[in-house]
DNA sequence: CCCGATTAAGTTGCGCACAACTTAATCGTG
DNA sequence: CACGATTAAGTTGTGCGCAACTTAATCGGG
């Protein structure tokens, strides 16, 4: 109801202020629901022995077989910064094997180990213990889905277009 | 519609397998959305030289104004072994200052300094810009953050009544 | 009053995320 | 064919998140 000073390009009705406090909230309730999230797939995922992040690559590699490091990389929105060392610990724990490939050797091909591909039996009462913990049902779990999908989209659209500064707090 | 083995508690209408499925792909998206927003926040905050947490840790001391280190995590659920480097490095940047408080040795007052102070009127038009960004309305944000919250609270709910198992892969 | 339990903060170690960079192979155009 | 541009993967450095542990102060029961 507070009229705004009129600064923003979206909205007009909510004032700085008021949105720095809803900021806060929503922020935040985003920052400890991915925590959250988190915390119960730790739990989830000990008897595996797998990392969340592991297990996200694990699916990848269940679902849809051998494949280069980029291409999981871009399912999972992961550079080779993050995955190539993630991809090296699951070759130490014998799940998955890395190979150059023939074809292009700039590339490697993932593939899982008879272990890894055993796994995915064991992996299959994962998905309903975390939906169990969420509360919700699967509907809405869907809905949620779609929800972030959109917003997923829409911030890697809006992403990069701001004026650069000075660094990051530093120890 | 393809009948489930009825193996867990709480639904009976999906099968293991299309959980895994879907498992992917919830996971998945809120794990990217998590870190879409880091992308953005990022950038919003490139001109104040903070990132996301300690950020969120301003907007705390913003709102809420001096306290100790204690009631900072509670409220962003960190513990100290987040908290004191991102404190320490928030100091080290001039925007806070940390006291032993007087009547309990044990306990440190985090307090803001001028300069703290100050960025307040620079971090307003941050939420504008990632509302923006979202392209999602006051009221869609509103509704996310109250799922969110419900999600969190029925995670937090869950965790922690599983049976243990392997080490972590590590390399 | 004393001593074990609890509590607040900090430290260590590991894995993830990301930016910036390096290395090596492939591509493309003259 | 030659050579610069592009591409895939890996490396390095910084910060966050969390578990496990340490240190020091406070609390509480005998």
């Amino acid at each position: 109801m507070t009229p705004s000073p009129a600064t923003g390009p979206t909205l007009p009705a909510v004032s700085d202020a008021e949105l720095l406090r809803l900021d806060h909230q929503v922020c935040f309730s985003l920052h400890a629901a991915s925590r959250a999230f988190g915390g119960v797939y730790r739990d989830a995922l000990k008897d595996l022995g797998l990392t969340y992040p592991q297990y996200l690559a694990m699916l990848v590699l269940w679902e849809h077989g051998p494949q280069p490091v980029k291409a999981i990389g871009e399912q999972l929105r992961l550079d080779s910064g993050t995955l190539s060392p993630l991809l090296k610990r699951l070759e130490t724990a014998g799940l998955v094997r890395r190979e150059r490939s023939a074809a292009d050797e700039r590339s490697v091909t993932v593939r899982l180990t008879e272990a890894g591909e055993e796994m995915r039996e064991r992996a299959l009462p994962v998905p309903r213990k975390i939906l169990a913990a969420t509360g919700l049902s699967v509907e809405e779990v869907l809905g949620l889905q779609g929800l972030l999908g959109r917003l997923t989209s829409a911030l890697d659209e809006a992403q990069g277009q701001s004026g650069a500064s000075p660094e990051p707090v530093r120890g």
